[in-house]
DNA sequence: TGTACATCAGTGAACGCGCGTTCACTGATGTAC
DNA sequence: TGTACATCAGTGAACGCGCGTTCACTGATGTAC
């Protein structure tokens, strides 16, 4: 039997998406450490002293927005990376996924791009241990290649980085494209493939 | 006869860049969106109104952050990369050199990374073009190189930003481990090394 | 060189405004019996 | 099922404060003669 949550839980839960919604949206035009907690509120259509409720600060929404933007991916990015078929192919499906990633969820990957560096340190460090995160799952599964045989530890997650760093690099690119034109879109994943593609010659040929 | 400024050109150029310096001292722990013009005049020792002799707002002192970052490194990187010797200990140099810029200018380099996908757009554009500048050089210095004979343009470009990003996710590292112990910087130079070389592998093996 | 006037970087008072945070509250929801 | 009490998400008034911007000003520097 399915556990239902009180109304009152519901309706907390439903108030505290309604500001990090609103939150997601404030932030496509400026930084977390501009944006005002009144802001948010007045966004939401609730009182100011509702924000407590639901969060400490600002700062602490901030973190709240990593793990919603950042939290599902982890499955996502095992299975690209994993799936057994030719090099070539993997890459495109790869910059495919990252493509649809940016259209589906674009204030999500502003905010990631914008807050990786951004004034906030909590919101920083949060945003560092996702992405070390990924890059450990990476290599987990680059390990698990054929071609990665007499590879280190250190090499494979050094290369696990590379790629997780360029995956980042060409979401900010798509999304500097989305307000153009197709053509854009499609030059940034030619450039976006070929890159992919020259680490994993630089990957095929090296010796450690 | 070398032109000297008039005393009063001469003091208007010192409190400029007494609000430049100050801003970028500010700008190490939030974001430009943040930063209030009273904030910089009071660190200076200035009244508020001052600033408007100097700046429209803060985004446009912003944009002259930026020049002084990012304009003075044209010819640096231009030599780096074009000095011709054994390619293993160019990237050696220029992870060295990053190294050391970063120890020379880290409010500088943290001012770039973070306003790069900030919240104030003429901000953005302005690091934009400076970094598509930076790219054209590097390919126009990778073109004279024997080694790119075959190479079409874009694929140069392509390699050329893939550099150029590479570096500043670099300087990113070394600024985060500025506050560390000195074997962490050790650390991160001898991963960037690690990429450098195996970027620089596939561009040995790759064929368009 | 001296004088009379123009320029303009920096001042200081004043303004209206939105901010984050506190506090006691209300009334719907939850719980014990 | 009905009743009496507890919980707690959201309210609304109030606070002190710093913000960006305006304006007329001052007085050192620059310029014309």
């Amino acid at each position: 039997m399915s556990h239902t949550l009180g109304i009152r839980q519901a309706q907390k839960q439903k108030t505290r998406q309604a500001l990090l919604d609103a939150a997601l949206g404030l932030l496509e035009e400026q930084s977390l450490s501009s944006l005002g907690l009144r802001e948010v509120t007045r966004a939401v259509g609730v009182a100011p002293t509702a924000f407590y409720r639901h969060f400490r600060s600002t700062a602490d929404l901030g973190t709240a927005l990593v793990e919603e933007a950042l939290g599902s991916l982890h499955p996502m990015i095992r299975t690209t990376v994993s799936t057994a078929d030719d090099s070539g192919e993997r890459i495109e499906r790869a910059v495919e996924l990252i493509a649809r990633h940016v259209d589906a969820y674009p204030a999500h990957v502003r905010f990631i791009a914008r807050e990786r560096h951004g004034g906030v340190q909590p919101v920083r460090n949060a945003i560092r241990e996702q992405l070390a995160r990924f890059g450990q799952e990476v290599k987990d599964e680059l390990a698990k290649d054929p071609e990665s045989a007499g590879w280190s530890e250190d090499d494979l997650l050094m290369l696990a980085n590379l790629y997780v760093d360029q995956m980042l690099i060409t979401a900010s690119l798509f999304l500097e494209a989305l307000e153009g034109p197709a053509e854009e879109r499609e030059r940034v994943a030619q450039v976006a493939t070929r890159q992919m593609r020259l680490i994993s010659i630089g990957r095929e040929h090296w010796r450690s």
